[in-house]
DNA sequence: GTTGTGACATCGC
DNA sequence: CGCGATGCCACAA
């Protein structure tokens, strides 16, 4: 189910932010959990350091819900790697047709696939397209 | 009221 | 460099 983890000041608003954010990935880039997490802004009246401990957890919660349109495959742990969940398989294969290699051991090179950033997105996609 | 768990991150070996 | 183990909060049984 969707454990929710700790829910944020506010849930909806977090989950579209986050949502908004993933949506910015380029494809043949993948961005981690507490990337994204780090990229939002910190609710008001909340200490950096404890959003920074459970931020990644609401995003996860967020991709739980996350609606049609939104790129969720691109969304991985910071260990390069598809978090077990029932469908791993068909976001591996995504990322796949998206020209992310993934290692023998079914993990990721993030120093190359990991998303640069928002600023970044606009240069990634018309720029240099890996050979 | 208590126990277990979760689309992660980080430290240690 | 890779893999294993631990911790954080809140919510469900």
């Amino acid at each position: 189910m969707s454990p929710g983890f700790s829910s944020p000041p506010n849930p909806a608003e977090f989950n579209a932010q986050v949502w908004a954010m993933v949506r910015k990935v380029p494809a043949g880039k993948v961005a981690t959990y507490g990337q994204i997490a780090g990229l939002l802004a910190v609710p008001e009246g909340m200490n950096p350091r404890d959003y920074q401990a459970f931020s990644p957890r609401w995003v996860g919660g967020a991709m739980a819900a996350c609606p049609e349109g939104v790129p969720w495959q691109r969304i991985i742990n910071s260990q390069g790697k598809i978090s077990p969940r029932p469908g791993a398989e068909e976001q591996r294969r995504l990322l796949e047709e998206e020209g992310v290699e993934f290692n023998a051991r079914d993990r990721v090179d993030l120093k190359r696939y990991q998303w640069a950033g928002p600023e970044q997105s606009q240069q990634e996609q018309q720029a240099s397209f890996w050979p």
